[in-house]
DNA sequence: ACTTTTGATTACCCATGGGTAATATCCATA
DNA sequence: TATGGATATTACCCATGGGTAATCAAAAGT
């Protein structure tokens, strides 16, 4: 352990990028903690004081790796939305449109149901100011594009019957953000199987009739 | 800035001269002011203020009324609640599980479309003190039980193909749920075409094939 | 008319909590 | 062993905002 860099040039001089390593890995660890308790309690219930004790900190100790209580709440947003780009990037893959949204789906319902997946339903954007809230905002609007963009692929190319992307993409999204405010990780289901169920279930009545 | 100042709440104190209002009509314009606000921009960044500067009133007027800001939060979401139950009461009727089932979306999207009706998912419970929360905890677990009472009723006598009542329940409610997030006045669809389509949408998957 | 009640106002209190200043400590480098 | 950068601590500031006390004005009862 602790072996990040067990060289065979046995140098001493290793620590700047130690420290840089280290550096992170506090940030990180800020932002877990933070992140955690705005879950559990709700941002504003939460205060820097609260977050530093719990990691065996004071107070402006914190201010060492964030300019303030509204950044981290920004960084952890942001931190849930590259998670799930990273995996949509990543898994979603070709197909008909059918095949990728329910991909789309999976990846969705499981990210819900990890720390971070659910600050992207369960932290409001409101408590941030305009800049951060418009960056926030425009990745919203681009995720539910992509649901409305695989529903009209989907009818395109004749996997799934037609239906109003709008209002299709509004009613999946609105059934997998809810996961976040549902999931429990001591709950009788896995994310796996919750992601499987939910990506049969969210689209048996879009299916073509006719096979 | 959070847009237009056209706002249908009408103060009962604006022309100084009459102010021969009710009590009860008073308690509501505080209720309804602060209901707006608080969905607009979320409960903490409404002050008192606030609420009662709109209603051409001073701070300490508000307290004639409620108690604590609190309990305007509560008397919302009960409200909210109230008008709810109202309606299924009224309008569940009888029939089999998936009838029951689409009439209770019908109602729900509908509220939903409503002020009073985002204020039970927009507005957070652990804003509350124990006994507040706890009182809308439990009607919440009861509105949970009734979705997924009348899937189960719908299995049973065969309206509904076999499904797990309560991750169908919380496919439902969420998208339901969800239209509090995304529903504005002035948007393309009247209450009734989204409770239409959801009452479709939502049941679309659940219909058996034979029939 | 006179007193009581209701409801509004002005002026204030004060707990909370985000954020900062001054300072101390640690540690690799020279 | 002295220097300097990074990071932690103690002690503090102060804006915010929920809530109250004292007071006043207009209905309403008698």
């Amino acid at each position: 352990m602790t072996g990040s860099a067990a060289n065979e040039n046995a140098s001493p001089w290793l620590p700047v990028e130690d420290r840089e390593k280290a550096r992170d890995q506090k940030i990180e660890a800020v932002q877990d903690m933070a992140l955690t308790l705005f879950i559990e309690q709700g941002y504003h219930h939460v205060t820097m004081n609260e977050v530093a004790e719990r990691l065996n900190v004071t107070k402006p100790a914190l201010y060492n790796y964030f300019r303030s209580k509204e950044d981290i709440l920004y960084s952890c947003w942001m931190s849930g939305h590259e998670r799930l780009q990273q995996r949509v990037g990543a898994e979603l893959g070709e197909g008909s449109g059918l095949a990728r949204l329910r991909r789309l789906i999976r990846i969705y319902a499981e990210t819900m149901t990890t720390t971070y997946g659910k600050s992207l339903v369960l932290l409001d954007d409101r408590d941030l100011d305009e800049i951060n809230r418009r960056a926030i905002l425009e990745r919203k609007r681009n995720l539910d594009g992509l649901f409305r963009k695989l529903i009209a692929d989907g009818v395109a190319d004749g996997s799934i019957r037609p239906t109003d992307p709008r209002m299709a993409a509004f009613a999946i999204a609105g059934a997998l953000n809810w996961i976040g405010h549902w999931h429990r990780v001591d709950g009788p289901m896995t994310p796996e199987k919750i992601a499987e169920d939910f990506a049969q279930r969210l689209t048996a009545g879009l299916e073509r009739d006719d096979g």
